[in-house]
RNA sequence: GGCCCCGUCGUCUAGAGGCCUAGGACACGGCCCUUUCAAGGCCGCGACACGGGUUCGACUCCCGUCGGGGUCACCA
């Protein structure tokens, strides 16, 4: 046992939102530290000028904070204003020659490749290449280079602590990798290094694409003298088909779900662009090919045109399960599940238990996939189990990524009146979209042909005259109340021989506009009843145009 | 393709040679409840990738085959 302090930290690249195999990584770290009283850190490395942008940085701050995976560094340490730090280390391994210069162009290096693959070699780059002489021109002359590391070749070897064995590298792929790229960025395997000695962070808990390079970091902190953290390589999160996860799925889905409205309304790319208020070009393109991808307002609008939801997308960002309202805490423990296990049969568990069960000891060595069924059991669970606060602030949560939502104009107690009439919810979006009807105007409801047909017109108009019996029975209602109004249409259910069912549904068509709502007798006592029998009426007009 | 990692129900997993006629969860199927959507109750279906060893004994150890994944950048 060891007594030095943990320390751990998530250090993503902020090119995008947090997706899930980020933040089960971040996750994993923060138990780890939680775990042992120890310190997580945050640090965002964003060493790719090109692909590194502020909002993403902002947005990953946000997706960490609903998460609750609170980071114990008051300043996140951006790698872009840490150049002079890298430049002084970079510098000093020139002067100890274990670092140089290196001219050769991406085609250079490209050609070199390719010579190498077709000779069925694999290409290893290597000092060594350029006569003293030569190097020593090209370096007076101030060309635009790279600095690599000169790799001391030899077999190199780490313990893994997640496979729990160690991992080698032979002798022969030793190379001479890049430490600072043309822009005068440091790349990533060195600012890494540098960065996790400075924090002297203690565990390292990382994806498996980063097994290889942890080769290049070793040897890069032997010749810093830097001290060795414990490695430990997390496996991948797949789809559910078992391919790779990406943010390409949902655009994949939107772009098929474009081609079908395309198709179905006889629609032209332009139509679409236009709808959507892109440019027609851009959005041709896109449908065309499926290498390219819109951006999440794009997305957006295009998704607005086509009548496509969120809730059609499958979620990978963490950003998507805030805003199809799922609860963090819920988010967090399907997560863990995919690749750790407390053992037994522990499934279920709050933040607290994580932290108190966590070991690197329990992660597993095998590829997991994202199914989304157990979380939304697991959200229902949770959800079901909640306390009333709890509910109000996840709710709140999910509202204000849905601004678009008119429950945003709702109360709290009307809220939480909400969140109680529709007990047995799975996710706040249900709660959302079945109870939007609630705050629009009664001049705004839309009612759904369908349901029209199916519930008022169907059977010889036998919905209908059960509408129009209600709506005399309703209006004659003294005080509107739950109680009174269940009493009201109980009692014409019996003197008419019709079941609930059969009286409800148009009751519910006619109020809502569709067939899906809170319970009956609450969404007419939510609403006023003058609003109520406007509703009934401006139903009955547009169900039965020619009887009226 | 080279190198590396992995391989238990459809999915996530428990399992560290006899506790296993392989446990749990989700999904799925059936029945019940029900004013819609949900929720709930009961019952059920279902896996050790394959082939060789080692051993008195293998899901557990070894080898091979097959399958999956990762990686081969001036991206992280």
């Amino acid at each position: 046992m060891t007594d030095s302090p943990v320390v751990t930290r998530f250090a993503p690249s902020p090119t995008g939102y947090l997706h899930v195999g980020g933040a089960r990584t971040a996750l994993f770290s923060w138990l780890l530290a939680r775990h042992h009283g120890g310190r997580f850190l945050l640090r965002i490395e964003d060493t790719d000028l090109a692909r590194s942008t502020e909002q993403a940085t902002t947005q990953l701050l946000e997706d960490l904070r609903w998460l609750g995976l609170d980071h114990d560094n008051a300043k996140v340490i951006h790698q872009s204003r840490r150049l002079d730090v890298y430049n002084r280390i970079i510098d000093e391994l020139m002067s100890r020659g274990m670092a140089y210069r290196a001219y050769e162009t991406p085609e250079q290096l490209d050609a070199l490749r390719a010579e190498a693959e077709r000779k069925k070699q694999s290409f290893t780059y290597r000092k060594g290449a350029l006569p003293e002489a030569e190097q020593r021109r090209l370096d007076s002359e101030g060309c635009p280079h790279v600095v690599r590391f000169a790799m001391p070749v030899r077999e190199y070897r780490f313990d893994d602590a997640v496979l729990g064995k160690s991992i080698v590298m032979p002798a022969d792929e030793a190379q001479d990798f890049v430490i600072r790229k043309t822009d005068g960025m440091p790349t990533y395997h060195f600012a890494v290094v540098v960065d996790d000695a400075e924090m002297e962070i203690s565990h390292i808990l990382r994806g498996q694409e980063h097994t290889k390079n942890t080769f290049y970091h070793v040897a890069l902190q032997e010749a810093l003298g830097y001290a060795r953290p414990v490695y430990g390589h997390l496996p991948i999160i797949l789809n559910v088909d078992g391919s790779k996860m990406g943010k390409r799925d949902r655009d994949k889905k939107v772009r098929h779900g474009a081609h079908l409205w395309l198709k179905q309304g006889k629609h032209t790319p332009s139509d679409l662009a236009a709808a959507s208020g892109l440019e027609s070009d851009r959005v041709a393109a896109w449908l065309d090919d499926v290498q390219r991808q819109l951006d999440l307002p794009e997305q957006a609008a295009v998704m607005g045109v086509i009548g496509m939801s969120e809730g059609d997308l499958p979620e990978v960002l963490v950003h998507d399960f805030q805003k199809n309202g799922y609860l963090p805490e819920v988010l967090l423990n399907f997560l863990a599940l995919l690749g750790w296990s407390p053992g037994e049969d522990r499934e279920r568990m709050s933040v607290e238990e994580m932290v108190r069960l966590f070991s690197i000891d329990g992660i597993g060595k095998s590829n997991a996939r994202f199914g989304r069924d157990k979380l939304l059991a697991f959200n229902t669970e949770a959800v079901a189990a909640a306390d009333a606060q709890r509910l109000l602030r996840g709710f709140r949560d999910y509202l204000a990524v849905n601004p678009d939502s008119p429950l945003n104009q709702a109360s709290d107690s009307q809220l939480s009146q909400l969140l109680e009439m529709k007990k047995g919810f799975r996710l706040f979006r249900e709660v959302d979209e079945s109870a939007r009807f609630l705050f629009i105007p009664d001049d705004r409801i839309a009612w759904s042909a369908e349901a029209i047909d199916k519930v008022l017109r169907k059977s010889g108009g036998q919905g209908l005259a059960a509408l129009r019996q209600m709506r005399h029975t309703l209006a004659a209602l003294g005080e509107w109340t739950v109680p009174n109004i269940e009493s009201a249409i109980q009692s014409y259910c019996e003197s008419s021989g019709l079941g609930l069912g059969k009286v409800a549904q148009p009751l519910r068509v006619a109020i809502s506009g569709g067939t899906i709502s809170p319970p009956i007798f609450q969404s007419l006592a939510f609403l006023t009843q003058a609003s109520a029998l406007t509703r009934i009426d401006r139903c009955l007009r547009v169900a039965a145009p020619v009887s009226l």
